[in-house]
DNA sequence: TTGTACGCGTTATCAG
DNA sequence: CTGATAACGCGTACAA
C-alpha cells in the first residue's frame, strides 16, 4: 500500500527546466522565456531551446507553477448521487466548460457519508482547488458543505441546498412541466391526469405546480384526485393506471413525473387495451434515452438539458474563481422532445 | 474567463506554516515538527503550536509537499464511456480503494475524441499524476494511450486494449455466460437459445463461447441457428423472439447477451402468450438494476461485479505506483443473481 | 530543545 | 539579448 511515508520508487524522473537549460547550454531563465514566449530572445536561441525541450520530452511541472501562481487550475466536484444517471451529463458539461480554461476536475463521490465528505473536502482544500462544485441528489435540501474557514468558491449544481444565499443551478421543473401541459392541451387533450414521484421531492411539487399553471391558463380545471404521487418506479406507473381508470375513466392524457413512471403507465395501458396515443396521450419527464426510446410507442418527454446545466455551472464557476460573487438559485430551461406517445410530430421548444 | 495569465483574485490567503510559526512565536521548523510529530519537542510547545495552527485553520499545502516528495498523490482516470452506466460502478470501486491511500482522482471523459484525449493526457502528465487508469467502451480494442515518453504506470480497467503487454482488468464474460448456462441446465432446460449483441464485441464472442462450453459439458448439442446476434437493444430482443419462434418452436430457455435484450425478449414472449418462466426461462446479463428489477418477471441475470473490479484496479494501481510491474489481462469473476425469470427453486412465481 | 538553511521546479525581476 | 537570484510553502538535515 502506498502511504505518505513511502519514498517514490525509482523511476526515470521527468525532465526539468534545469535539464533543458543544461542540455541547451543556456540558463533556466532563458528556457522559461523561450518556452513561454516572454522577454526578448534571439530567434535562434528560442528555437534551439524549443527543440531540446521537445527532445527531452520536457513538460512544465504544474505543481511548481501552481505554488507560484497561487492557483492550482483544478476544481473539486463532490457528487452525492450514487446512481450517477443524472450526474453524468452534468459532469460532462462541467468538464466541457472547464477544459477550455485548462482546469482539471477532482472527482469525489461521497454517497451520503458525512465523514467521507469531510475527508474529501479536507483533501480538496489541501490540494488548493480553485473552487468546489457540489452536485447530487435532490431528495431533501442538503446542508451547505463546511469549508472550515477556508475561502473557496462553492457552487451547487443540480443539488438542493438549505442555504438560500448559496449560489445554485437547478432545472426549471416548473417550466418543464408547464411545457408538457401546453403540448397536451395544444393537441386537444382536456382531461389530464398527473402520475408522479414522492411529494417530498421539491421537483415533484414544482412539476405539479407547473402542470397546474398550464391547465389553468387554458381554463381547464385542476383536480386533486387526478394527481397521484408514488415512487419513482415503473411499478408505480403500472399501479397508478389501475387506480386512475377506476377513479376517472374519462382521462385522455397523462403527464408523468419521470420516464420510468411513464413507461409503467404506457405498458399498463397497452395491456388493458387502451391505445397510446389514440385514446390517451402520455408525456414523460427526463428524456432518459434508454427508457424513453425503448418504450412502445417512444415517449414524448421533457429534457432537462443537464449537459447544458453542467456547462453553465462550469462557466459560473470560472466567473466565481475570477472574483465574481453570486448567490441564490438560477433555474435553467427545459425542452420538449417529441416522439410518438402524444401522437404529434412537432418541433421542440425551449422554456423560459 | 480564467486564463493562465490572470492573477489570482484577492481572496484571504490560506494560512501558511510561516503564519503559524509567527503567531506561535516559534520557527517554521518547529511548527513542522510539532504538527508531524517528528524530532524532540517540549510537550507544551507542541501543544501551543497545535492550538495556534487549529485557530488559524492551517492546512498543509499539498502542492508544496508533492513538489518535495515527488509524488502528487493523485491519479488520472480517463473514461471513454459516454453514458457511464458501466463506468460509474468501476469508478466507485477505484475511489474506494484509493481513498484509503489518500489519493485523489482526476476525471477526464474523452469520448472517443483523440485530440481531447491527448490534451487530457498532457494535462495529467503536467500535473504529475502518480498513475493513469483507463476505462471505457469495449467495442473495438482501443490503441494504448500515448504517454509521449513519460514514465507513469497505466492500467486499463474494463477497457479493451490492443497492446497485449498492457496490464488490464476485464470481467470474466466467458465464465459468466457459463454460469448462466449451468443455471438453466440445472433447472432442467435443454433446448437453449442465445440472443445477443453485435459479434464484433469481444464480450459477445466470449459469452457465446462460455454458454457453449456449459451446454457441451452437459452433453447438450450446440446449434448455430439458435444463436442470434443483433444490436444491444430491447427492440432487437423483441425482433429476435419472432425469428426464434418461427425457426425453433421447441425452445425452453433463452440466455440473453444483456438485460436490455432480455427485457425485449420477455415482453415479446408475454405478448405472444408464452409464459416466463413456465414455458421459457430467461437469463440476462449485466444486472442493470433499473432494467432487471423492472422486468416482469424480474430478471435472473449475471452481475459483472464492476465495483469489485474497480476496487481491484485501484489496488493494482497502488502496487504499480510502488514499483510492482504487471502485464497482461486478468479476468475477474461474475456472479449469478437469481430473481424470477428462470423460476428458480427459491422464488417460484406464476406469471400470467 | 529549537532555529537556520537548503532544495523541490517554476516564473519574474533585475543586472549585466 | 541573456544570466543570476528571489520567491512560492513545505520538510529536514544540521547547527546552535
Amino acid at each position: 500500500m502506498a502511504s505518505p511515508d513511502d519514498p517514490a520508487p525509482t523511476r526515470p524522473r521527468p525532465a526539468t527546466i534545469w535539464d533543458v537549460a543544461h542540455a541547451a547550454g543556456v540558463s533556466v531563465g532563458t528556457v522559461s522565456k523561450a518556452l513561454n514566449g516572454r522577454g526578448q530572445l534571439r530567434a535562434e536561441t528560442r528555437e534551439a531551446v524549443r527543440t531540446t525541450a521537445a527532445r527531452l520530452g520536457f513538460r512544465p511541472n504544474d505543481l511548481a507553477q501552481s505554488l507560484l501562481r497561487k492557483r492550482s487550475f483544478t476544481i473539486g466536484l463532490i457528487s452525492t448521487d450514487r446512481y450517477g444517471r443524472f450526474s453524468i451529463p452534468v459532469l460532462e458539461g462541467i468538464e466541457d466548460a472547464l477544459e477550455a480554461a485548462r482546469i482539471s476536475v477532482f472527482l469525489c463521490s461521497a454517497s451520503d457519508d458525512p465523514a467521507r465528505e469531510r475527508q474529501h473536502i479536507d483533501s480538496l482544500l489541501a490540494k488548493r482547488v480553485d473552487g468546489i462544485i457540489v452536485t447530487g441528489r435532490r431528495t431533501d435540501a442538503r446542508t451547505a458543505i463546511d469549508l472550515g474557514g477556508a475561502s473557496v468558491p462553492v457552487l451547487y449544481a443540480f443539488a438542493q441546498v438549505a442555504d438560500p444565499a448559496a449560489p445554485y443551478l437547478l432545472p426549471d421543473d416548473f417550466g418543464g412541466a408547464s411545457l408538457a401541459g401546453e403540448h397536451l392541451i395544444g393537441l386537444g387533450r382536456t382531461c389530464i391526469a398527473h402520475v408522479t414521484g414522492p411529494e417530498r421531492f421539491e421537483a415533484v411539487r414544482q412539476r405539479r405546480d407547473g402542470l397546474r399553471q398550464a391547465l389553468e391558463a387554458h381554463g381547464l380545471a385542476w383536480r386533486r384526485e387526478r394527481v397521484l404521487s408514488g415512487s419513482w418506479s415503473e411499478a408505480w406507473g403500472h399501479a397508478a393506471v389501475t387506480k386512475l381508470l377506476a377513479r376517472r375513466p374519462g382521462i385522455d392524457a397523462i403527464a408523468c413525473g419521470s420516464d420510468q413512471i411513464a413507461r409503467g403507465v404506457v405498458d399498463a395501458l397497452r395491456e388493458r387495451g387502451v391505445r397510446v396515443p389514440d385514446d390517451v396521450a402520455i408525456v414523460g419527464f427526463d428524456n432518459w434515452e434508454i427508457i424513453a426510446a425503448a418504450t412502445r410507442p417512444p415517449l414524448t418527454t421533457i429534457d432537462m438539458n443537464l449537459k447544458h446545466l453542467g456547462r453553465e455551472a462550469g462557466m459560473r464557476m470560472l466567473a466565481m474563481i475570477d472574483g465574481d460573487i453570486a448567490a441564490g438559485v438560477v433555474r435553467l430551461g427545459c425542452q420538449l422532445v417529441v416522439r410518438e406517445s402524444c401522437g404529434a410530430a412537432r418541433a421542440g421548444r425551449v422554456a423560459s
